[in-house]
DNA sequence: ACGAAATGCGCCACCGGTGTCGCAGTTGAT
DNA sequence: ATCAACTGCGACACCGGTGGCGCATTTCGT
């Protein structure tokens, strides 16, 4: 919403700010979601001055972020291939990459803007798919996506010595998410052969 | 935290207050939890001011709060028998009376000091009772009751028209819940015969 | 090398929420 | 009926965070 589409040209050096800035901004509103502007001014390196130049308001700032981590889950969706891949594998790819934004999670979501229609969407439509493939029984495709990204938060959570993680790598985590899920709704996983 | 222990005796008028400032403080935070003082006073009809002379800080108040909801959930968990019953009835029973504390939620665990190691010591005993009876398999109790929690808010925040509730009371919440939690531990539910 | 543009820095105004005080009026205990 | 205690109200100081300048300095584009 901020310094885009420009009939004038902005410096390289300004679109680079702007990049550390958001960064910065993830890093820092990810451990506290109400961290005044200053810390992540810190952060980024730069004056708060600075940021209030890139971005017009505090508000501004959190828009652009929801925006840009909406962006990330719309792709990461595309490319785990919810809409055409078997629908557990989809699920598997995605919730890796799921974890993999973990830093950003616990607001993001907290910061509703991010799940965008479109986000969630393509959940609804992957839990309408597992169902049709019987991987689950819940009819309600938005059940599901409320389970699925309640348990998100919780297994990212999760401490990495966890007894109900080997080791802690992100298929470890994704593997207990989605049995747990699966096995929420009433799927039945691992699945019997 | 304020106002007991009274070597000198309070005033029946003020300890009235002092309930009407926690129960409107209660619903008021329960909407939003960093609603200001203010809000909270008229809630109770009360002036600001008096809100300070009952509780000397902000802190103080959510405090004693907490304390109180804190009390009441032990007070459940006994009244379920979580510790004597059959697991699965004391679990529904636990679930239904959490569900009647509703309004407090959202905000009761985000506030982790009313998840009192009393609670906590309650839920996951009663999760490891539900794995000696076979009703779940996940061997983790600290799993068990975080998952629990996770969902609780998840089917509290769930609308009474719901295509996965029968109705809106209670029951079907609490249902709803066990069914789900049972199962993502990997237990059976409904149950085989 | 030059000008345009972005930066750092300090300063200030503003806002919302918190906590305190004093005073006048009301309510409760005995 | 009387006194103590509590209340409502308004005013005030304080604090942290936000947002806006202006100016001297650095950095980028060409």
């Amino acid at each position: 919403m901020d310094a885009d589409a420009a009939p004038r040209r902005v410096r390289a050096d300004a679109e680079r700010s702007t990049a550390r800035i958001l960064e910065a901004a993830e890093a820092v509103l990810a451990e506290d979601p109400t961290a005044p502007l200053e810390r992540i001014a810190d952060a980024a390196g730069l004056a708060r001055a600075t940021v209030h130049r890139r971005f017009s308001s505090r508000a501004a700032l959190l828009d652009a972020l929801a925006a840009q981590l909406a962006q990330r889950y719309v792709q990461g969706l595309a490319e785990a291939r919810v809409d055409t891949a078997p629908p557990v594998d989809a699920m598997l790819r995605m919730t890796e990459t799921a974890f993999a934004l973990k830093l950003a999670h616990r607001f993001a979501v907290q910061l509703t803007a991010s799940m965008t229609p479109e986000v969630q969407g393509g959940l609804d439509r992957l839990f309408a798919r597992l169902r049709e493939a019987g991987a689950i029984t819940a009819p309600d495709p938005t059940w599901g996506r409320r389970v699925y990204l309640a348990l998100l938060h919780e297994v990212n959570d999760l401490p990495a010595d966890s007894p109900m993680l080997d080791g802690d790598d992100l298929a470890a985590r994704a593997g207990l998410l989605v049995g747990t899920v699966l096995r929420a709704l009433g799927g039945v996983w691992p699945p019997a052969r």
